[in-house]
RNA sequence: GCCGAAGUGGCUCAGUUGGUAGAGCAACGCAUUCGUAAUGCGUGGGUCACGGGUUCGAGUCCCGUCUUCGGCUCCA
């Protein structure tokens, strides 16, 4: 007998050699049904995995991420079995579960695998459901899976076993197919209910750019039908939050192939909202004590050179701007920092001095690869909320600190509540491409998570993710389909105030060398505005709305009184437009509620003789009328409030 | 840059097996002067992304280019 202990503590004895499955039976029937995998002593297991020791054991259910990971695990083997009968042939890289569903990468030679093969695929993935084939898991020494596979000129899953050890090697087989795998995954087939594959994509085997592409066929799938339509449903949704399409019919920004692609234009709209962000940072920065500068969009190519980005980022930026000056070169300023650096050394500077917050909003340009532009959030030409602050080494970590501050000032006051946190570190073998002593990265490493363990920021680290001048904290927040962009950076840098030779004089009256921290809370004001836009679906916050007031005379009778309710409200600085066009207020309300305009004031015959308006709130409804002093000292407390809660 | 997909009036889209481009919204004009999510009538607007080719004839078929979309790689 062994002894099975619950995640409540409780233990019960069972027959050595009992699986998940069978104890999960003796349970209740109902869970033996919506089991998917088992954590056994930790460790995530097949149910049908026989268990010979005492042990702890979770049953895992749809619910539970692993149990999810599981079932989308064996779905990929599914799709997998599936095109190994459409596609004879067909070699086969990896096939993982992902955060929403699965994928598999796959060489199918000549052939092309397109869109319209997908219903295909699901139809022979359902008919092998219908089998209900198990899946059985193998060891496999590993002579007999190099043969194995080689034999089957699986030349993908060959290269993976050769770098495995000897002894831990497994295979997982349902039906006639049989794939180099560690497991876990369902009992059978029969679980997967519903399966969609969601697109075609070319993918690196191994992620290397200089090898191999193969086909990537992303896919999710559910035990339950329903659970599918559901997704579907949701993702229609999520793609309704586009800030590509928010930011059309909202009139925010705009692109033309004639002004080059990649090239993001302010349409007044997106401007008055970028603005407002960029007032309500400078307000934030200048209580920390930054200073405001601003620099010319190009530099010389010496500067280049002397900050050692022309030798690593030269060939694949735009080229230099020539001058009628034979030999002269300037480049388009792909980062702020070396110009602040000129700052820095434009006069001397003692300890005392430091640190020193220099802040700009600086617009760079970057020739980004063209098939990586992305809406606002990937462009070639974007601002910063750039800062660079020059400290001494023993001031890193406070400098961290504060710089968290004013990000977490600014996710807060955005409703940004599911970001993430990345420290990223040195590697932890190869230590010759980083630029800097051992005692001062050491030094800013502990800082870095020291300071997240202050602030009880929870952070992943990720080892070998750091700049080869310096580690970094970025803060990642997800769009409305789930990507993860980089907004928030923190970046502290050895490699600058040692190119530029930047100093300052102790207390010592010696000669020392700053370190340098760069961040960004925004990241970029474009890539920010284009996940507050899908964070929000278009309905930001009053203080930061581009319209705050659409005034809508009932008639034209009423446009002159209409203009004077906009002029007083506007006098109060607030941001008021009047749809005095001659249609219906039926129609001028629907299509302000449209345009996500916060307040409507209705003005007719009752208001104008009353000074009043009739306020109607987007999403809301009518509130009522009042008179315009009343409504505009409502709305400035309203923004008030909104604005000092940071 | 690479793999796959798409591109039709300002916007959203229709366009049968190749037979000479259509709707709604928007714009403009006229009527209407209206009380909380679309007033009616009329008018103008398209080298069907661009360039080649096949054909008696191409939005539709083929090739190339550009841009966009989904990924990969990259991201100072």
């Amino acid at each position: 007998m062994i002894k099975i202990t619950f995640p409540d503590n409780s233990v019960k004895e069972y027959a050595e050699g009992i699986t998940s499955m069978q104890i999960a039976e003796s349970i209740s029937p109902r869970l033996a049904q919506e089991v998917l995998a088992a954590n056994v002593d930790g460790e995530v297991w097949d149910l049908t995995r026989p268990i010979h020791t005492d042990a702890t054991l979770k049953l895992l259910k749809w619910d539970d991420e692993e149990g999810k990971h599981a079932f989308w695990h064996s779905s990929a083997h599914l799709m997998a079995e599936a095109l190994q009968e459409l596609y004879p042939g067909i070699k086969f890289g990896i096939g993982p579960a992902i955060e929403n569903g699965f994928y598999y990468d796959v060489d199918p030679g000549e052939t092309v695998i397109k869109d319209s093969d997908f219903a295909a695929i699901e139809a022979k993935m359902m008919e092998l459901v219908s089998k209900k084939e198990e899946i059985k898991r193998a060891d496999i020494s590993k002579a007999d899976a190099m043969k194995m596979f080689g034999d089957r000129g699986e030349v993908y899953k060959t290269e993976l076993i050769s770098e495995l050890e000897d002894g831990k090697i497994t295979t997982y087989t349902q039906g006639a197919f049989t794939d180099l795998c560690r497991g876990p995954h369902l009992p059978n087939t029969s679980y997967i209910k519903a399966v969609k594959i969601l697109s075609v994509a070319g993918a690196y085997w191994r992620g290397d750019e200089k090898r191999k592409q193969l086909v990537r066929l992303y896919a999710i799938s559910f035990p339950k039908k329903k659970m599918l339509d559901e997704y579907l449903v949701m993702l229609e949704e999520a793609k309704k939050r586009d800030h590509r399409k928010i930011g059309k019919e909202l009139e925010l920004f705009m692109f033309s192939d004639t002004v080059g692609k990649g090239l993001p234009m302010w349409l007044p709209k997106g401007t008055m909202l970028r603005l407002r962000l960029q007032e309500f940072l400078r307000k934030i920065q200048s209580r920390y004590h930054y200073q405001e500068v601003m620099c010319p969009p190009i530099g010389n190519k010496l500067l280049y050179i002397t900050s050692g980005h022309y030798a690593k980022y030269g060939k694949d930026s735009f080229q230099p701007i020539h001058t009628p000056e034979e030999g002269e070169e300037y480049f388009l300023k792909p980062m702020n920092c070396p110009h602040h650096c000129m700052i820095y050394k434009n006069s001397p500077r003692s300890y005392k001095d430091l640190p020193l917050r220099i802040a700009e909003f600086g617009t760079v340009c970057r020739y980004e690869q063209s098939g990586e532009l992305h809406g606002l959030t990937r462009v070639r030409s974007f601002t910063q909320d750039d800062a660079h602050i020059f400290c001494r080494p023993d001031q890193v970590k406070d400098e961290f600190l504060r710089v968290m501050d004013i990000i977490s000032i600014v996710f807060k006051s955005m409703n940004f509540t599911e970001f993430e946190a990345q420290i990223s570190l040195r590697d932890k073998v190869n230590r010759e491409k980083y630029i800097g002593s051992d005692e001062n990265w050491e030094r800013a490493e502990a800082a870095i998570i020291e300071a997240c363990e202050e602030k009880g920021m929870k952070a992943r680290v990720e080892y070998g993710e750091a700049a080869f001048y310096g580690p970094k904290l970025d803060f990642m927040v997800k769009d409305a389909i789930g990507r993860r962009w980089q907004l928030g950076t923190i970046q502290v840098d050895y490699n600058l105030p040692e190119r530029f030779e930047l100093e300052y004089v102790g207390e010592d009256n010696k000669k020392h060398r700053p370190v340098m921290i760069h961040r960004a809370p925004f990241g970029s004001m474009e890539r920010f505005v284009a996940v507050l836009i899908e964070h929000t679906g278009g309905r930001f916050p009053l203080w930061l709305t581009p319209d705050q007031v659409a005034v809508l005379p009932i008639s034209e009778k009423f446009n002159d009184y209409a203009h004077r309710v906009a002029d007083e409200l506007s006098l109060q600085d607030l941001s008021v437009v009047v749809d005095d066009r001659n249609e219906k207020i039926g129609k001028k309300i629907r299509e302000t509620e449209l345009k996500r305009i916060p307040y409507m004031l209705i003005v007719g015959e009752k208001e104008a003789e009353n000074d009043e308006v009739s306020v109607r709130k987007h999403g809301e409804g009518d509130k009522g009328s009042m008179k315009i002093t009343n409504f505009a000292a409502l709305l400035k407390s309203e923004i008030e409030k909104e604005m000092n809660r940071w």
